[in-house]
DNA sequence: GCAAAAATCTAAAACGTTATAGATTTCAAA
DNA sequence: TTTGAAATCTATAACGTTTTAGATTTTTGC
């Protein structure tokens, strides 16, 4: 089958130079006249040349490629997506391309970054979900391969990072209630395994400890529990000791899923109990009144990631490529 | 910079055979013996042999990569992590790898389409939020290049689609509020660019014209509404003449949100009126009693998606490349 | 005006793969 | 045995790019 595209031979021909010189030329080598680069970039440009990616690819060993592995099933709604609308606004300047590799919930997290390395089909991952003694880091340290993650891990060895601050989270959101009178407090924590369950309770603790205020985590449920069920535990929550009065939650629809349970036991936001809650959609605001929330932008953490990537692709220092982002507060219902 | 992965070369070596033999070994050429194949493939799964794509592509022209154009800000909560997880599931089974092009705001909805087709980066396209009269499919049909849609368009030529009924939905859905008692309908239409805002719209009045009830479209707001602007428009509903008794919402949140305003008004969900969704996520079951809603199994419509270009690459007719998924009733208040 | 140096260009090779055309071996028919 | 056909393998070229080393032209210093 015949191809049609502009090749450098096609603007060699055009100008007469060599497919050498051309080439030379559109990446701005030392030794080619100014004029016969404005030349070639200006027929390369008529013409509408793209340089082919599999011939880059094949003579350099750069892909162009950022691979993103993307959980099968997080409970986060709209999470990958932010993700990579953050990642893909920092590739749009570059001729880097978004390849999303799926993380299956039956086989290992490191099931895919083996697949990379073995096959060298990006010059860089992302993946989120980081654990404290996260296999992956290892493995891709190990292999000098570029990464960065979506929350910290607890491992040595410095690393890339974008992070929300998680424990200001439950620091300020702890507060945030004692602000309006609650002593007697919960935390809907994150699941065990991953990094920042304990950052939350760190957070979370520091509150207590400094207004004096009464506090435990929720047990039996976590962030990745069913709604339908975390609305049930909600209402066995007035079975088991004393009640709380403050509850932090660190993900939308948990929240509502626990107001839900403690509205149907006959108990009235705002009154009987409040809430902070983590936000990164806009999904409390189809509640009235309003749910004191603070904001996680997961878009921003997109771009920091992409950012971070490419600046280590590009040979910046570890250090450099490590960023925390603080959490916005949204206080919408009134406070005392 | 050195390069240890194996090659076809590699295993010519391991073998004594030539690199060409290799190649049609591999690919199962009817000219290579049966001893020679099985020779060759045990080599490179002992080595850990995978091609280089770069090679394949740069000599066949064949990316192996499927590109999912993904629209910057749809409303629907996670619609494109449950597209994903489906194409990627199909995906699993083959060498392709899907790169997700992003669409921002303020581009051409043809600028991805037109990228993909200059550079040819891709074996085909995926895309959403079909029109009518949607360009993307006249510009990648004049390319002859293969691609897909999710939801169809009113254009004569025919093109590969997965649909989701929205016509069952509307109609199924007023149905079901007509059979709760209700006389006085209304919907909550797509916005009016999208081909299944027609659809929608046909399936309501048909379900209207049979059971002989009210009904009418909610004026000044659609499903791309932000969520707190159709709370104080649900507000406001009281105002404007006879009360609807029966909404139809094609998206969860939108659903809450109307909920919310007409709660603040005084309302009572079930008993001053009900509603019937649409649901894609599990977001209503955090509200309770339930709501009835219709199930649009969006990673479904992912596998169908990629089945269908992968069908089309390899040559299948257009025609065994459509289909249309059927909303499952999901009723979870009780009916009368 | 001439040699040396600097500036600018080019030819050739290589990355890993597959298609083409041809080479070699094996086998059956005569 | 000879002949041709069938079976099996191989050498070569090509895809588009960049790098290397070298070739050519221009400029500089004297």
């Amino acid at each position: 089958m015949p191809r049609n595209r502009p090749t450098l031979k096609t603007i060699a021909e055009l100008t007469g130079l060599a497919v050498a010189t051309v080439s030379r030329a559109l990446n701005n080598a030392p030794d080619i006249s100014a004029a016969t680069k404005v030349q070639v970039r200006k027929v390369a440009s008529e013409i509408g040349y793209l340089p082919d990616r599999a011939g880059v690819r094949l003579r350099t060993g750069k892909t162009n490629v950022i691979s993103l592995i993307m959980d099968q099933d997080d409970r986060i709604p709209n999470f990958a997506r932010r993700i990579i609308v953050g990642i893909s606004k920092v590739l749009a300047d570059t001729n880097y391309h978004l390849v999303v590799a799926p993380q299956f919930r039956d086989e290992s997290v490191c099931t895919p970054i083996n697949y990379i390395l073995a096959s060298m089909s990006a010059d860089g991952v992302i993946f989120t979900h980081t654990r404290p003694l996260d296999e992956r880091i290892k493995l891709l340290q190990e292999h000098n391969f570029p990464f960065t993650t979506h929350g910290r891990s607890e491992l040595n060895t410095p690393h890339s990072y974008h992070d929300f601050d998680n424990r200001a989270f439950a620091y300020q959101a702890a507060l945030r209630l004692v602000s309006k009178g609650r002593r007697n407090l919960a935390l809907l924590a994150p699941p065990r395994q991953f990094t920042y369950h304990g950052q939350t309770l760190h957070g979370f603790n520091q509150a207590l400890y400094e207004t004096g205020a009464q506090g435990k985590v929720l047990r039996e449920v976590d962030l990745d529990t069913p709604v339908t069920e975390l609305r049930d535990f909600a209402k066995t929550l007035t079975t088991k000791g004393p009640l709380p009065d403050g509850i932090v939650s660190g993900s939308e629809l948990c929240t509502l899923a626990l107001i839900d349970g403690l509205k149907q036991m006959g108990l009235d936001p705002g009154t009987d109990f409040d809430m902070v809650s983590k936000q990164t959609a806009n999904i409390l605001d189809v509640v009235s009144p309003g749910i004191d929330s603070l904001y996680e932008d997961l878009i921003f953490a997109g771009e920091k990631l992409a950012e971070h990537l490419l600046a280590q692709i590009s040979g910046t220092n570890i250090e450099k490529t490590q960023s925390i982002s603080q959490p916005k507060p949204l206080w919408r219902s009134p406070s005392k």
